[in-house]
DNA sequence: AAGTGCGGCAACCGCAAAAGG
DNA sequence: ACCTTTTGCGGTTGCCGCACT
């Protein structure tokens, strides 16, 4: 394993996967005098590793208080946020995940959930839907301008759920005094999706303006219909097949239809999200809180 | 049953920061 | 204040096992 394995007989080191016999060392001489310099470690436990290996292996994987095994949906969820805003400080995000390692947390991130966000057309990086970015690219003024509103209500959003440890204590020593409680990418990426589809949709020009003067916050404490009025969480934004289909990133013919032009809120999830992502929908379920168990019986079933 | 490809994960490397002399 | 050593972190690598052909 690792890059190079095996034993270095010009240093006497070994190198490698790391054996039973050589864990219960490591493990017997932590437990009797514990690891103050691991530099001179190996050596006083008996052990043909250099201090940086035995570190790595006691970090990762001989620690009592490691917890290994399947994330949970909270903890994807944890992840996810705390990457949003962190980005790949694995440290940080695991000082929030009791028991779980920097490097089990890194693994996880790039061999499930980077690809279960770009699967959903969201970039890993900025956590951003790709249409947006693309949109930024362009220069689409009006894009541009209801990023940096979108952005700027997500940093000033208060809290809904906490993640699992509170990360502000250590957050706000890095960042500007003006934080957000938590920030949620998925919700926030989401609802940025949502508002700039239901913008440029060619059967809402009308309500154009009416959206542009609501955050997201509105929509999510009222929803609206296609004429900009409360109308509670089972509100319809307009879409068009087309939309829907390059929203989704296939052809207009392969696209599931989205037959009246208007969608329920929970459906359009649904179909944006695609049939793989029952976690990540079920997470969303819970940020946005919706109250109609109705419409996500009904997503469950798009599913 | 054998071969191949791919994903997941443990472990290594290089660099930077912190600690110690 | 400077140099050396140690520790910590993030990126990367390569083995292993599973799925597919």
């Amino acid at each position: 394993m690792g890059k190079s394995s095996g034993y270095a007989p010009e240093s006497g080191i070994k190198r490698g996967p790391w054996t039973p016999e050589e864990d219960k060392r490591l493990l017997a001489y932590i437990q009797l005098h514990g690891h103050r310099s691991w530099s001179s470690l190996p050596q006083k436990a008996g052990l043909k590793r250099c201090g940086k290996s035995c570190r790595l292996r006691w970090r990762n994987y001989l620690r009592p208080d490691i917890k290994r095994g399947n994330f949970s949906l909270h903890e994807d969820q944890t992840i996810i946020q705390l990457h949003a805003l962190l980005g790949n400080r694995w440290s940080a995000i695991a000082a929030h995940l009791p028991k779980r390692t920097d490097n089990e947390i890194k693994n996880y991130w790039n061999a499930h959930l980077k690809k279960r966000l770009a699967k959903m057309g969201f970039d890993p990086v900025t956590h951003k839907s790709k249409a947006a970015i693309l949109a930024s690219a362009n220069g689409d003024p009006k894009m541009l301008q209801a990023e940096a509103r979108f952005v700027k209500e997500s940093f000033l959003r208060m809290p809904e759920s906490a993640p699992a440890v509170s990360l502000f204590d250590d957050y706000h020593q890095l960042a500007p005094p003006i934080v957000p409680q938590c920030l949620d990418m998925l919700e926030a990426s989401a609802w940025e999706s949502l508002i700039s589809m239901s913008k440029s949709s060619s059967r809402s020009a009308a309500l154009t303006n009416d959206i542009n003067g609501l955050d997201h916050h509105h929509v999510h404490d009222h929803g609206l219909n296609m004429n900009g009025q409360d109308c509670g969480p089972n509100f319809q934004v307009p879409i068009s097949d087309q939309q829907l289909s390059s929203l989704m990133g296939c052809d207009e013919a392969t696209a599931p239809s989205a037959a009246t032009g208007s969608m329920n809120i929970n459906e359009l999830f649904g179909q944006y999200c695609g049939n793989e992502c029952s976690e990540l929908l079920a997470v969303l379920h819970h940020n946005i809180g919706f109250e109609s168990e109705d419409a996500w019986t009904s997503l469950g079933k798009l599913m």
